[in-house]
DNA sequence: TCTGGGGTCCTAGGACCC
DNA sequence: TCTGGGGTCCTAGGACCC
């Protein structure tokens, strides 16, 4: 097998440093209150995702600040995959800006060689920085693109992967975060090489079955190396950060901006587009707690008022007016059913 | 200092059926 | 009337990813 991961750099800030050349070659972030996505001559400066806007400005006063602008980054992702494909149909999105390639039997015996041409299509044809992992299963590419970035190729060859792989960091792993890095830790396991001799059932008692199973494959190296077509988008979200706030209007004014915009989206995905049967709503209060409530339609629909009647009933059930806290972000998710039924087959 | 504005997948438990 | 074993579907809640 041979995979590629390619993975474009500082997406949106990239995006934007393309379509406006007095960004290009400056620190400069795209943020709303908080930061979305910093360049990367923002991020030498130590400026990273999530950082109060205000306190970026306050201290970087040389730093531009630009608005998120999400249907910019999808036609440039549109774009993007539209490169990929052109090396090999077996392209599984991991995102609007990074995707595992098949190309086993198309590299001509050539990874590398590979990996390089798709990087100067992307550069030359998008504008955009990619950056490409080149390894023999899922994981090995993905931990080649990340070493390979910013803007760079970093093939793992199997005598490297024999070396490297007993060592990898638990934490390190794609898939395994905090909450499961913690339950290992105290299992006393930290590197790959500590599961040589555990089996599943032992493992079982320290992570879930997925995930025992996933880590024992990693150790044997028999880890996922399929790489598997995108089926239908599962769901529709649109989110919107703001000033801390505790006035009712305010909030539900952004929601309602939030509904709009999900709603043209999910419009856009299929014809006819699929209609979700329940609504879930999201507050952030500045305490950086999370509230989702979730609700039922009456009936599958698209229909702007029965969709904002339902979404401000759950809003108002995040208790987001009497709790004293200020909301900082709100917005909604709308799960969509698997495409109903396949269009029928032609007739004879 | 743990976020933005998006997403996916897994698991537990309840409802319901035979 | 109660118990039991087994299956499926749905939903809530988390963990994780960029």
């Amino acid at each position: 097998m041979v995979l590629l991961h390619a993975d474009a750099d500082a997406f949106f800030a990239s995006v934007e440093q393309r379509d406006d050349p007095r960004l290009r070659g400056r620190p400069m972030v795209v943020a709303h209150e908080v930061v979305a996505c910093p360049s990367y001559e923002a991020r030498a400066l130590g400026i990273h995702a999530g950082m109060a806007t205000r306190m970026v400005t306050r201290r970087w006063p040389e730093v531009l600040v630009v608005g998120y602008r999400g249907e910019a980054y999808e036609e440039a992702s549109r774009a993007l995959f539209e490169v990929f494909h052109r090396y090999t149909p077996l392209v599984e999105p991991g995102s609007i800006e990074e995707a595992f390639l098949d190309v086993t039997d198309r590299d001509r015996g050539d990874p590398a060689g590979m990996a390089a041409a798709l990087r100067r299509t992307a550069r030359a044809e998008v504008g955009l920085p990619v950056s490409v992992g080149v390894g023999r299963t899922k994981l090995m590419a993905k931990l080649a693109s990340r070493r390979a970035k910013p803007d760079g190729l970093v093939v793992v060859d199997p005598d490297t992967e024999a070396r490297v792989r007993p060592r990898l960091h638990l934490d390190d792993l794609w898939g395994v975060g905090p909450t499961t890095y913690e339950k290992l830790h105290a299992a006393g396991l930290f590197v790959v090489s500590d599961l040589y001799g555990w089996d599943e059932e032992r493992l079982k008692g320290v992570v879930s079955t997925a995930m025992a199973r996933r880590l024992l494959s990693i150790a044997a190296g028999t880890d996922d190396a399929t790489v598997r077509l995108p089926g239908p988008r599962r769901s529709v979200s649109a989110t919107r950060s703001l000033p801390a706030t505790r006035t009712r209007s305010k909030v539900a004014a952004v929601l309602d901006e939030c509904i709009g915009r999900a709603v043209q989206r999910v419009t856009g995905l299929d014809d006819p587009p699929r209609l979700p049967a329940r609504v879930e709503v999201v507050v952030r209060y500045d305490d950086g707690v999370q509230v989702l409530q979730r609700g039922a339609l009456s009936v599958p629909t698209l229909d702007l008022g029965a969709l904002t009647a339902l979404s401000h009933d759950l809003l108002d059930r995040t208790g987001f007016e009497w709790d004293g806290r200020g909301v900082t972000m709100v917005g909604l998710t709308l799960p969509l059913p698997v495409a109903p039924t396949a269009p029928p087959a032609p007739t004879p």
